[in-house]
DNA sequence: ACTCACTCGGGTAATTTGGGAG
DNA sequence: TATGTCCAAATTACCCGAGTGA
């Protein structure tokens, strides 16, 4: 009935939220009635939830995330850096969190932006110098769009002036390093705990 | 099966439909039969689905389109300009092709890359002067990125200069055009005929 | 024109869902 | 707030004969 492992936009039953969430599926029914978990209708009337959207809500009540939706639940970040050195390292040192994050390595601003809009990461990492983009421009463009300002953005430079930092930390970066970057500043800052977790 | 895009007007089965939007074949006849979704027999009697209208459908209900849909409705663009009053003109005088064209209309270069990445339009009307945003260098990268090398890329400038022209050529741009813009030369960029052609 | 594998339609039965009152 | 129960309606499952496409 439900499968081992859900996509991102499978489309979820009432029913099979409820047994999801072990939770009455009236419960669900009520939390789409009330506008906590998004849902649209079949033209009978019958409730569909993205898996996408459920896990949106779950991060929202901090309820956590059944094993089947590990895969739709993932934290997904996009690291920009023009320096594909770097931006490799960065990868690698990212891979022992691969089971719980989702990484997309991007050498350009142009596509960083490209894939942050159509996959709407939790966070972002990005080098404040790009050529032909201003880093602390993007950092408030992002925060003052709807859709993205709930995204995470870490900006990373090679030279950290702190004039710098407090222009990106004002245009709404959560955090400011400097390269190479430190991957455990990373990791606590999407909120992902020790490397392997029970469940 | 399926193919990874949709043409607009393909033609689809019932069991397809019903692949596409995760739900059975029987509710995808039994929706045809009540008149929710337009379709017409083939001779012996199968239904068969055009793309362009189960996108109506789905537009009607508001049920999420599908990725492998997202062609399939009508000519998407994206036009970015910092000037509001030139942006809101220009979306006034598109008005006229609302029925083939839907024009989502940003204010800066990060929105509209963002909303590109989303949205996947079949084109993109950008002012080459955009703060914190080099416009050559959005060409350039939209053209080397598979995702989007087929936007159909319409650059516009207050102070055109032939050096400029042929800059945004080079990086990729189709057209390149003196503002106030003459939507005359979008609408024939974009293949849309006549206000309302024969088909 | 013929076969073959597969898919589709119509009909009906089985299961699930929504809504509302408890 | 969350759950459990009612009925009508929506969705799904299954049948076989026939259409489709290579």
């Amino acid at each position: 009935m439900i499968p081992e492992t859900i996509d991102p936009d499978s489309l979820l039953t009432s029913t099979q939220v409820g047994n999801l969430l072990q939770v009455n599926p009236s419960s669900v029914k009520k939390w789409v009635n009330d506008g906590h978990i998004i849902a649209f209708r079949t033209p009978g009337g019958h409730r569909r939830i993205r898996a996408l959207d459920l896990v949106a809500f779950l991060d929202a009540h901090k309820i956590p995330v059944p094993r089947q939706l590990q895969n739709a639940g993932k934290r997904r970040i996009v690291a920009v850096d023009d320096d594909i050195t770097q931006l490799r390292a960065l990868g690698r040192s990212l891979k022992r969190w691969s089971d719980k994050l989702d990484v997309t390595l991007v050498d350009n601003g142009v596509d960083a932006l490209l894939e942050v809009g159509a996959s709407r990461p939790h966070g972002l990492l990005i080098d404040v110098f790009l050529p032909g983009i201003d880093g602390i421009e993007v950092c408030r463009r992002l925060k003052a769009n709807a859709a993205t300002k709930d995204i995470a953005i870490i900006v990373t430079s090679g030279r950290l002036t702190s004039e710098l930092e407090q222009a990106a930390r004002g245009a709404g970066a959560r955090r400011v390093l400097r390269k190479p970057v430190d991957v455990t500043a990373v990791i606590e800052e999407l909120g992902i705990a020790a490397p392997a977790p029970s469940r």
